[in-house]
RNA sequence: GCGCCCGUAGCUCAAUCGGACAGAGCACUGGGCUUCGGACCCAGGGGUUGGGGGUUCGAAUCCUCCCGGGCGCGCCA
């Protein structure tokens, strides 16, 4: 919640007292009600540079606010030296008839000019199925672009596919092996390739399809005809994955079409025209160490090829070249470790140490009764993002995924994400939803068509109130979840919002003179602004996981 | 060995760029209730925020040193 005019207010009055213009006034909601509404430390800020007592200041800052035009009606110092304000009860009102109109935009905001993001996620190789940790990447990547998208800037959700590397031709190997136990041969398994069942499949598949032309060796053109049949159906069926996830992305960039391009060569002549390639032992070096990496790193090995990094540079850099002001990556832990490089990179290019931003996810454990379910790509028995999804839902998938940080380690419990019950956060989020649309519902109420030019006095119960402040608090969590790429915060949020308004709920349930319904006309209504009011900031939280606001459960 | 991330209630996790008394859920204990949706409600116990030191009016948060865990340290991708 935010009292901008209370915070120029505030600005003016410590400049005043010759704090100096570098004053940021930050307004906080304390966390104990009996701190009143907002609170800020700035008297206790600035004490130091003015080498004067922090109350004293505080008191004197107290002294030059017109507090009933701020809508403030009450405020103290508290404390070592906080200020301690209580917003007018009208003004803290009328602020949901504002949530009301806002309707879907409120909580949007534009902060910054409104730049050009790329939120590229998930990009995994094309050589199985996604897994659980693609699930929470791809949880985590969509829940940042609808932050950016929500708080007025514009975004792309892009998916990078290594179509060119090793991994793809060890696929091909494991195919060409199952192919040929289909046969009847005595075949294996090459060293480091897939064994999942759907590599059989593949193989099954491509028999029925194509077995006049690959039944017998394969020469270049077959695994040009296996490579080319592969990768689509790979592809095909992550996106399909990834659409029953409700992820949809703008664009899938192959890893082939930037050798294709002439981008590799482009950067590498930039690079070196910028002095930063040098020669040593046959390789070409770029000077990474320049820019912060502990070490300098190759891009083209002695015998010619180029590295992965090259590649991936030059991919980076095309971003750039498309007009996106800032890359955004969402990897893996295990990748977290290629951050500075690519930094440094972004940097040795000139588009500066901001251009480019790592989002590290860490990896997920499932759990089932308390023991591990176990997923190895390699052994063949892993947890599929599919699977998962068809046993729990997406909704349910979503929120646990952004439940925590993306640096925290998660343990994934599969018996808590099947309960249905408020147990399950989800559902008590989902229920808050579902029990005010139900409220309308029994109500014969449009909730579109709820009055809000009224008296909303009736709303005098503690628990209103501080429902309406926490309301009020959804711009701001939005806002810093933007900023800082944080989607959990939203969940946080959500959970505390939710178990507010439950509350609140339950309380007609011991005192039906506290319902929404039943009660005389003008309180009534009054509670419907309420009502709505929560329903729109629960229905937009939830927009910004991913997740569905239902009409019933 | 070096680097990054993490360590918060028995368990899984929060904590508004350093704020006031560290919060939820699960589990546990004790009450209550039959629905404006009971797919429950209310109350309670539970913590030296891994440990020591430091900075600060104030530290879970910043610095430092230990302990414990994860990941990474190729002319692999």
């Amino acid at each position: 919640m935010q009292l901008p005019e209370l915070a120029r207010a505030l600005e003016r009055a410590a400049q005043a007292l010759g704090a100096g213009d570098e004053l940021e006034v930050r307004l906080e909601r304390p966390k104990d009600v009996g701190h009143g509404d907002l609170a800020t430390n700035l008297a206790m800020l600035i004490a130091g540079r003015l080498g004067r007592v922090p109350r004293e200041l505080a008191e004197e800052l107290l002294g030059a606010l017109d507090l009933p035009a701020l809508h403030i009606e009450h405020a103290e110092v508290a404390g070592p030296g906080f200020l301690n304000f209580r917003i007018s009860r009208d003004y803290l009102r009328d602020q949901l008839r504002e949530i009301c109109r806002a309707d879907q935009d409120y909580g949007r905001s534009s902060w910054g000019v409104g730049h050009l993001f790329n939120v590229e996620f998930v990009s995994a190789n094309p050589t199985g199925p996604l897994h659980v940790g693609h699930g929470r990447g791809a949880a985590v990547g969509d829940a940042i672009a609808r932050l950016l998208e929500f708080t007025g800037h514009k975004v792309q959700r892009e998916f990078y596919v290594n179509d060119a590397g090793a991994q793809i031709d060890k696929l091909i190997d494991s195919v060409h092996a199952r192919y040929r136990q289909l046969q009847g041969h005595e075949e294996s398994i090459p060293e480091g390739g897939y064994h999942g069942v759907y590599v059989t499949e593949l193989a099954s598949q491509l028999r029925a399809e194509q077995s006049n032309r690959l039944d017998g060796e394969w020469g270049s053109p077959e695994r040009q005809l296996v490579r080319r049949y592969t990768l689509q159906r790979m592809q095909d069926e992550q996106r399909e994955d990834m659409r029953a996830f409700r992820v949809e992305f703008d664009e899938f960039r192959t890893e082939s079409s930037v050798y294709e391009s002439g981008q590799i060569e482009a950067t590498l002549a930039e690079l070196q025209a910028r002095g930063l390639i040098y020669q040593r032992e046959g390789a070409q070096w770029l000077r990474t160490t320049t820019f912060g990496d502990d070490k300098d790193r190759v891009l083209v090995k002695s015998d010619g090829s180029c590295t992965y990094f090259l590649p991936d540079i030059a991919y980076h850099r095309d971003k750039a070249q498309r007009g996106f002001e800032v890359a955004i990556d969402v990897w893996g832990a295990d990748h977290h470790g290629y951050v500075p490089r690519m930094k440094a990179a972004m940097d040795a290019l000139g588009l500066g140490r901001d251009f480019f931003e790592a989002v590290i996810v860490q990896l997920v454990r499932v759990e089932r009764s308390g023991e591990e379910v176990k997923f190895s790509k390699r052994a063949g028995e892993f947890v599929t993002l599919t699977d998962l999804i068809e046993e729990v839902g997406t909704d349910v998938t979503r929120y646990f995924f952004l439940e925590r940080g993306p640096q925290q380690q998660m343990v994934f419990d599969l018996d808590l994400a099947k309960e249905r019950s408020e147990k399950n956060p989800v559902y008590k989020v989902q229920y808050a939803h579902a029990r005010l649309r139900s409220v309308y519902r029994r109500g014969g109420i449009d909730p579109t068509q709820i009055e809000l030019d009224i008296d909303l006095s009736p709303l005098v119960q503690p628990e209103a109130l501080e429902l309406t402040k926490t309301l009020l608090d959804f711009p701001d969590t939005v806002a810093a979840a933007a900023r800082s790429r944080e989607p959990h915060r939203v969940t946080a949020y959500l959970d505390g919002l939710a178990n507010q308004l439950n509350s609140w709920y339950h309380m007609g349930t011991r005192n039906h003179a506290l319902r929404v319904l039943g009660q005389e006309e003008h309180v009534t209504k009054a509670r419907l602004v309420l009502a709505r009011a929560a329903e729109v900031v629960v229905r937009n939280g939830l927009w910004l996981l991913g997740i569905e606001a239902p009409e019933r459960m």
